[in-house]
DNA sequence: AATTAAATACCGACCGTTCGGTAGGCTGTC
DNA sequence: GACAGCCTACCGAACGGTCGGTATTTAATT
């Protein structure tokens, strides 16, 4: 049996994890190395055996927004139903986005993660854009914009406020084609 | 002529003012007492004069934020145009939204900003419900809270790719009923 | 008009705590 | 015995906040 003093079987897959947990709740800045070594179980220095710093742990969270999130939308096809419905799902699971949090936080700061969301959010628009027509004088980028503005909108509101609604009644808004 | 040390006239407001952009702009846990003092022309123990605590702060810079954007948009009455106009130019002008990010941060604490943001949150919904008659089997308020996600997302937006895109076209939906 | 006491606004220096990160040692497995 | 995995103990810096003291302004008193 593996050697197990904390709550779960330890390594790099369950830090990013719980990390990626602790950062869309409590948000980057206001998660200290200590709290996340306490979620997997270890100390600080069991932690920094994994990852050289807690931005290479951020980093390897976003690599996992992207298996996670981006890749199954990718597989999804030219579906608006459902990528609304992978969405609106993942997001109201998970309640809240690690991306939206730390573009929040570091928008204003040219170093560190900035070109990794930049990457995050523009791959997520083409997909989106790719499964949308043009309509009403839009471009599908621009309608695939709004309606990504009015997911991270929606989930604000269901991380502030615990209320699915806005959420869900945007991913009803893609799959009708009323965005 | 009155004592001027730093760059602009001292006091509360001015503390509120440079605050508000700090926390705006960095954010709340990203932004230090000594930021606060520098921005102001002065020292940590001079800002202690004013303000009892950093959430103290944060309280005034929530009470004028309720001021300068609640108060303007409640006297606008109903006119959905005017309201959207106005919001627009807000947030376009200020770069960002100091409610959405202090709300993303402490979204999951129970003390602290929480009531005052809910309280801010909930009239600003209100205030456009009352000027939003019901619609495709939505009630007003709910017709806000997808309008107000769709511009929280869309200064999100702005404020990280620095683009009033989508912000601006959330203002053109509001105006034009679309909503 | 001059003197003075109180209040205001602010500073430099410092408090205990926490931060991200490091050094070196221990332990179990191959 | 080499190495992965993790520990205790610690570092300098920065954090929010406090303290005693000092210019400056204001108001009352003479």
């Amino acid at each position: 049996m593996s050697s197990v003093r904390g709550g779960g079987t330890a390594g790099p897959a369950l830090i990013l994890e719980r990390s990626c947990d602790l950062f869309r709740d409590r948000g980057y800045a206001d998660t200290s190395m200590a709290d996340i070594a306490a979620a997997c179980g270890l100390t600080k220095a069991g932690i920094y055996h994994h990852f050289a710093s807690k931005e290479a742990i951020l980093e390897g969270v976003l690599n996992q927004l992207d298996r996670d999130f981006l890749g199954p939308l990718a597989d999804l096809g030219r579906d608006p139903g459902a990528m609304a419905a992978f969405t609106v799902s993942f997001f109201e699971h998970s309640g809240g986005c690690v991306a939206a949090q730390t573009a929040m936080e570091t928008a204003r700061r040219a170093d560190g993660p900035r070109r990794r969301l930049e990457a995050f959010f523009l791959r997520w628009r083409d997909l989106v854009a790719a499964a949308l027509p043009a309509a009403a004088g839009q471009t599908p980028a621009t309608r695939a914009e709004d309606w990504i503005a009015r997911v991270e909108g929606a989930v604000l509101w269901l991380k502030f406020f615990g209320d699915p609604g806005p959420l869900r009644r945007a991913g009803e808004a893609l799959a009708g084609g009323k965005v």
